[in-house]
DNA sequence: TGCGTATTTTCGAAATTTCGAATATACTGT
DNA sequence: ACAGTATATTCGAAATTTCGAAAATACGCA
């Protein structure tokens, strides 16, 4: 397999390796949002959230709209949500594993915060 | 949705965002593989492939057993498998956009580099 | 023109990732 | 116990990512 296509394969995930990110495209599963709608549902803070979204505008995860004062955004490509459906199968079917994996990274990350 | 959840596919995207280690997943596809055979089939440094086998390992993408000498790496659920040939078929379904924008991503690299 | 709202960009610091070089560990055969 | 092969770990430097604070830009309206 060309190297170009992985290489492609890691910017999108890299795109999607972020929860917040997650979270945006998920939001738009049903359609498009403006980035103040995205902010407000999800609760960001308003700088940080742009800048997530320039990741995802990068990396063509997600196309805006600009109409007046707003821009809106939505998927490029609903087969986005397909891959976030299959993890979600994914999560669920090692249920318990998957929560002691969890617990285990989180721990870490508290150790190398200190 | 879960936070947790969220956290979850952001680690899985996070394992999968480095092309050599999508190239370590798709080496598996057909099943099982020692590690020597992995890094000979892909042309790896060792001591780079191992390291990438730890974060794959970390996050469960893949599970290793051990034979003698040796240590055997497999996928442990092949789902992830239909993720990368979603994937796939989006580079193609959105081609000459997508070419365009990996030339723009390797110009923004080559510039950070300078 | 000037004001208010929506959004993006820039900056700098902290955390994380990546890599090669060197070293360590584990197992096998003698 | 020793040598050899297979694999993992540690270390330090460079690159990248992430974040909040501050500043900049873009648009609509008076």
């Amino acid at each position: 397999m060309s190297d170009e296509l992985r290489r492609f394969k890691a910017e999108i995930f890299q795109a999607l390796a972020h929860p917040t990110r997650i979270a945006v495209v998920e939001a738009l599963r049903n359609g498009e949002l403006s980035a103040g709608q995205l902010i407000e549902q999800l609760g960001l803070e308003q700088a940080n959230a742009s800048q997530h979204f320039t990741v995802l505008r990068s990396k063509s995860v997600v196309v805006s709209r600009k109409k007046g004062n707003q821009v809106f955004y939505s998927l490029r490509d609903p087969v986005l949500i397909e891959v976030l459906d299959i993890l979600k199968r994914y999560f669920y079917a090692h249920l318990s594993q998957t929560m002691s994996m969890m617990k285990e990274i989180r721990m870490e990350k508290a150790v190398s915060k200190k």
